[in-house]
DNA sequence: ATTACTAATTCACGAGTAA
DNA sequence: TTTACTCGTGAATTAGTAA
């Protein structure tokens, strides 16, 4: 690998798929370097069948073969894979485990619970899922918060504030709701939080130590339609 | 230059467009390098802004970063657009000159005719359009020869016997035709002939020394319907 | 295990030249 | 003008070693 692949590249945007006249000065030009490294290149892409050569001495006639195509296919679809990907859905699995019962107040609260109504186009139940969530998932999180979240804004009552947050709507078995992630987290990164509109321990069926399914869409961004 | 876009598209398909773990080993693998190799790329790359990382003793988190994105993304936009062009329309441009009138004679032979209403699906005009195609235009042509065309066989009457050829649909000023190739002819390279169910001279109003615009497009291939 | 040096080697590049 | 050599230089890679 020196620099072959790219030269077939630059052979195709010239127009190499079809019979191409070009000559080495001009590719040396096109691909930035002598022309003497031009002209073995095209001697060794032809050497190595990749391309189909015909030398006029004004020029040569070039061609792309299936085997030079196939290498530019090849690496066309690493590179669809790579941006397909990107788009993909972020999963995370988790355990389910009983916390300390913090989230049922938090969420009652008013200051909390008509932002989410608002901003996630659900009432949540009363109430959050705890999940303890692999390694693994840990690193997906950090990815989250690159994401435009959905903001909760800080609060305060007449005793205390109360922190603002992010949310990320998702799906956990297939059920919608929302993975809550207070600015201010006191808990370790190992610990996830789910809202959703119904009682999800009822709803998925669920108790300690079960393994739940938490996909995150990134197509679903900030959109608070249902689906 | 130096496989450093390689070595950031491995680490996009290994996973590094979100939080990556990985060793300078095991990429070494990946990219079939040395040891060194691998973490004096994965160094530079940081260096250069287009990942970022984190060395924890026992190999490495790495995340490409929007700059790194942004080298593949270019990538992939050049790659798409070859085997996007490779499906784009090829466009011949031709002169109009009014040739030896041989076409009439042979589109009205009912041996040639009944064929190409069966196999163009329309009833050629008795006559062709002759067109004088440019440099560019002529390589371009010897690309058709390979694309599966429309076959059209040979015959005999009871006098003599009629060669076979090729056609292939296309769009001559917009209108309906198709691009007739005896197999063995006898006349330059540069001359093109065209068949059409319209009289192209009276619809196009064409005369010699016109330029006609000539368009294959691959997605109507061998198919027979109009459009 | 790792990562990151330094030194040796190898190999790719480009200038010069021939055809 | 071309393409395609040879050859000297320099850059990139790898082996070895340290941390």
């Amino acid at each position: 690998m020196t620099g072959e692949t790219e030269a077939l590249k630059r052979l195709a945007l010239l127009g190499g798929c079809q019979t191409l006249k070009i000559s080495s000065v001009v590719f040396a030009k096109e691909t930035k370097t002598s022309m003497q490294t031009a002209a073995r290149r095209l001697k060794d892409l032809e050497d190595k069948g990749f391309i189909e050569r015909k030398i006029v001495g004004d020029g040569q006639y070039i061609k792309i073969s299936e085997g030079g195509l196939n290498i530019l296919r090849n690496e066309y679809y690493e590179y669809k894979k790579i941006f397909e990907d990107l788009k993909a859905p972020i999963v995370f699995l988790g355990e389910v485990f009983t916390g300390l019962g913090e989230g049922q107040y938090y969420i009652s609260l008013d200051g909390y619970r008509r932002q989410l109504i608002d901003k996630l186009g659900f009432d949540p139940f009363p109430g959050t899922l705890n999940l303890k969530i692999d390694e693994e998932s840990i690193l997906r999180v950090r990815e989250l918060s690159e994401i435009d979240a959905v903001k909760i804004d800080p609060f305060r009552s007449e005793k205390r504030t109360f922190g603002g947050g992010k949310c990320y709507k998702i799906k956990i078995n297939g059920t919608e709701g929302a993975i809550i992630v207070p600015d201010r987290t006191h808990y370790s990164k190992d610990l996830m939080e789910i809202v959703s509109p119904k009682n999800l321990r009822k709803r998925l069926n669920l108790k300690d130590g079960d393994i739940v399914e938490v996909v995150y869409d990134r197509r679903w961004g900030k959109r608070t339609e249902k689906g």
